[in-house]
DNA sequence: CCTAGCATCTGCAACGTTTCAGAAGCGCCC
DNA sequence: GGGCGCTTCTGAAACGTTGCAGATGCTAGG
């Protein structure tokens, strides 16, 4: 109602009232230091001078508790929720906050030169999707003192981590085309590195990827080649920039022309490209060509996509748990099992 | 390096060097105010300390800013980002806090009777997502003095806003239907009220609807209706909740029992569920039934389902612009246009 | 040589809370 | 009537910054 030069305070509520600011800051916080009486005066005077309360952050200064996490990714974040995979784990670790009653911060990525917000934003800790291995937030997070943990990159020691069994579903997911009596089989990868570099990814280029979770499902890839007898080096795998479903149809395009029988996408955004490109290109699937993707979306399982699955909410709200039920930072979990989805985009060869 | 038994501040570091904290606290934030001699001195007493530079929660209550903004729904978060539509705002308020060098924070509601996060969120402004007119969230921000955008709903007066030519929209669909010869259409809609209510909507809920936005495109479908000399009171308006894909098969399981030889869904996602539970009948899109959307989601344009576009992202970046660059509240911006998408869902009759 | 001006640095007072060790008043019991 | 315990309220000291009005010393100009 009154809507004096400046905002009320405790201090204004306390002496309109001529009782002590502690006595107000009583009233909000332990009702039982008071009379009811005094309380209800002092609650009646903070709403004739319009205060609305103990203010937020001069509470969180005092407590040192925001009662808010951060979730951090690698790419902006308008394009990082472009990805599915993203928006499931997003909800997951939403709906741990909800449980916890604590807020989710979204901490933007700013253009290069700018103060990063990883080293300002208000919160009790980070969750981290997907950066690299040596990603400066990472580093300004820990000179913070903020507990972190990560979710499918970078892994520990580098950092606490909810995991995710990459490695066994992509063992399985090729090992499923080798079943199926495919040999002419192709990789269509997002980006191994932070370069935007795009082309035919050579095994160095392979190995030197400082996103832990792709890494692994190249590894289990090439774990099934290897215990079948056969040469990884030989299994083109391109490698598209940014990341999408036309990254998808650009790789597949190129791919294409090899006459691959089957081609393993390391996502299933990247493998409704490869799709779209086969059926742009006339092929019939898995006729012509098999198709398995990696996270289960519900668009993939739209479109009858082979896939490995992923507990995408179960790890976002592992990652969100892991930092609010034990503030100190409790031990990384073991891995989330993943599971090969058979649908109709694989057939034999 | 040093990890004392209590975190270093600026005090602490100003006192191992032998100078005033202001001194310390100006290296970092006005570099001009002292030889670069002793900033570097500064800085690397502040390495050798672990002082990560100043702390955001005493600097927000010195400044009076946090540098973030809140995002609120109607709904829990994990629930809200299982709406497409939800996720494409998203991600346009984000866009816009990228570029404003902001926080996001997304504020969870919480079950009832649990004290609110919207009185104790540190930010700096609130962006409201489809509340309901007569939302508890709405006056708790405006006590707090916070200023507020809404977006799709409360409209103006009652809260500034981005509005969406909703109306406009949904009229521009039915007069399609109309058009092309359809007379028995019925509606499926999403929550009229915030009870949980399923069934046939009366004229009376209706009218009552308390979210703006979904208010005012049943108005529309109501002007072509009337427009064209017809009784709107005839039309069947099937109401279901909660939210999705599924509320719109199970309301279309109902409906097209009465044969209808159009539909018009008030979102896509309920459209989506109408077209999956055309199919499980047998009948064909749009041969026996025309269907309509609205918002023009990813998959709505994936199923060839015409709709109504409306700019999702221009509206969620336009929230937070209106926040961002005027603090004082800027006036509300003339409604955002929306646009019939004709695609192959709809059918002479 | 005096002074104005500049470059550097310092102290103090906020910012708005919460906490904690009391103090004051009062009733009760032995 | 003295001591004890309870309820209710107060004062002062943090929490970690930053802005502002100086203080200090040094240089250049007259």
């Amino acid at each position: 109602m009154a809507d004096g030069a400046r905002r009320a305070t405790m201090t204004t509520v306390a002496r309109a009232l001529g009782v002590s600011p502690s006595t107000v800051s009583n009233a909000y916080n332990r009702p039982d230091q008071l009379s009811a009486d005094l309380r209800a005066r002092v609650l009646a005077t903070a709403a004739r001078l319009g205060y609305a309360g103990p203010d937020p952050v001069a509470r969180t200064l005092r407590h040192g508790r925001t009662g808010a996490i951060g979730l951090v990714y690698d790419e902006p974040l308008s394009f990082s929720f472009t990805d599915p995979a993203a928006v499931l784990c997003l909800r997951g670790v939403a709906a741990a906050c909800e449980r916890h009653a604590v807020g989710l911060t979204l901490v933007p990525r700013l253009p290069a030169g700018a103060p990063d917000l990883v080293g300002t934003a208000l919160v009790d800790g980070l969750v981290l999707y997907c950066l690299p291995a040596d990603d400066d937030r990472l580093r300004v997070a820990r000179e913070r003192g903020l507990p972190v943990v990560a979710v499918d990159s970078p892994r520990p020691p580098l950092a606490p981590a909810v995991t995710v069994d990459d490695r066994g579903g992509a063992r399985a997911a090729a090992r499923h085309l080798l079943d199926l009596g495919h040999r002419r089989v192709a990789v269509v990868a997002e980006r191994l590195a932070a370069d935007g570099w795009e082309g035919t990814a050579p095994r160095a280029r392979q190995d030197a990827n400082p996103y832990d979770g792709t890494r692994e499902r190249l590894a289990g890839y090439r774990d099934a080649w290897e215990a079948a007898g056969l040469d990884w080096d030989a299994v083109r795998v391109e490698e598209r920039a940014p990341y999408g479903r036309d990254a998808g149809r650009r790789a597949a395009r190129d791919l294409l022309a090899d006459r691959p029988t089957a081609v393993l996408a390391m996502s299933d955004e990247l493998a409704l490209g490869v799709l779209d490109a086969a059926a742009a290109r006339g092929l019939r699937v898995p006729g012509d060509l098999s198709v398995v993707g990696f996270d289960d979306t519900p668009s993939a399982a739209a479109a009858g996509l082979t896939t490995v699955a992923q507990p995408h909410l179960e790890k976002g709200a592992a990652a969100a748990r892991l930092l609010l039920d034990l503030p100190g930072g409790a031990a990384a979990p073991p891995p989330l099992p993943t599971r090969l989805v058979v649908r109709t985009s694989t057939a034999a060869s």
